[in-house]
DNA sequence: ATTTGTTGTTAAGGTGCTGTTAAGATTTTT
DNA sequence: AAAAATCTTAACAGCACCTTAACAACAAAT
């Protein structure tokens, strides 16, 4: 009865492009989430070994990830419990399986949106990084304190790392189309840059200037 | 009979300490929600005036707050329509008390977790703590005494550690869709801010203002 | 080597943004 | 109802930033 279940839910989710594998007791459950690290965890909570809610317990000691509790319990205390222990969402059987799907959904787009929050897009090359998310350039660490204008010429040329960026075209995305041939604008901004994140501002390590033609930002590190 | 649901609600959730403000409309709620940006809501799907499912939508315009339907019906059709809209959670009547209290607590946990430091229930850095829980900020264990608004915005600061917040982020996350670019308000506040929570306010350890683009709280300890 | 054009550097003026203070309006508390 | 606290708005001061200009350093070409 109860495998017919876990094979109804794993039909549901393989059927609309999930991946799944499905774990037949307790102990099993925990330790394929150890070392899978799924994106979404579907607990049944009448597993046959230990009790669904230590499951949640000790996954909740090292992870947010999300847990949705499928159980044929109906009794407040049980989803009480359940949800208070760490669970994200309750259902009861029966249920439709647009319903977990939609559940699925809400349960991965939290964790969407708490992903972006968590990690931020950075440019990596030896000492420098550009945290775009931030708005911070740090040189081994330390903050560069660039302006808006400087971080974005930064962001730029980081974004085309190794590609030479010519000056009407630097000028044209940051300061408009009407900015045509006044590159002193950008020949002062790149001194103070190189002030802030190079050593050597006159033997540059991260941004080189092609004579004639405009800036080259190292490449990444791979 | 509405009456008498939300006025249950009412009564449960002001019962657990939590402040409540109720609508009986639909063009109501949503002028109250932007007015008021409450943490969470409670969305009752037979309103008079307008379908509900429009104000999740209209809400999801410009913020991610909490939404948890309650509604009579348990077509399955109108859950997965609204989950896929944007609410976080559908009960339907009867619930007890105890599971929509749960459910609360489960929404308001994930509003808490999608900041960098999941699973706690405080930020730390250094002298600095802010304790969701008890609405308070401490430096020292002196409690700063921060007004409504004030811990408001260190609270959202400090889930976005290390990311700059924009000024119009920050005004949309707590005063509402229709206050862009009335930054004098922020302005008043962080001054107030730091004169409480920092030792030097002109020179500041805590928050951090990145001029041209938001404020950026320091990051927590590890 | 001189010339010419390009790039880097520094300084100064003007602008706009941020911090600060105060006063009135509104809400909450006593 | 009075008093206190908080929220909001406005005015202003200070400062960082942007921009422009003048000049120095450098590279390429004659």
């Amino acid at each position: 009865m109860k495998k017919s279940i876990s094979g109804f839910i794993k039909t549901i989710l393989t059927g609309n492009g999930y991946d799944v594998i499905l774990a037949h007791t307790g102990a099993e459950a925990f330790s394929m989430i150890s070392s899978h690290c799924p994106d979404l965890v579907v607990l049944d909570l009448g597993l046959p070994d230990v009790d669904g809610i230590s499951i949640i317990e000790a996954v909740r000691q090292w992870t947010q990830l999300p847990i949705i509790v499928v159980s044929a319990r109906t009794l407040e205390r049980d989803k009480v419990e359940a949800l208070d222990k760490g669970a994200d969402d309750y259902i009861t059987k029966p249920f439709s399986a647009a319903e977990l799907l939609a559940r699925v959904r809400v349960a991965i787009r939290h964790t969407r949106t708490a992903g972006i929050m968590a990690s931020s897009r950075k440019f990596i090359s030896g000492d420098l990084t550009v945290d775009y998310d931030k708005h911070m350039v740090t040189v081994g660490g330390e903050n560069c304190r660039l302006t808006q204008n400087e971080f974005k010429i930064v962001a730029l040329l980081s974004r085309c790392a190794g590609k030479v960026l010519t000056y009407d075209f630097i000028l044209k995305e940051l300061w408009g189309p009407q900015s045509h041939g006044s590159n002193q604008i950008l020949r002062v901004n790149m001194a103070n840059i190189r002030r802030k994140i190079e050593k050597n501002p006159a033997d540059p390590k991260y941004i080189f200037t092609e004579v004639g033609v405009g800036y080259r930002m190292i490449e990444p590190d791979s």
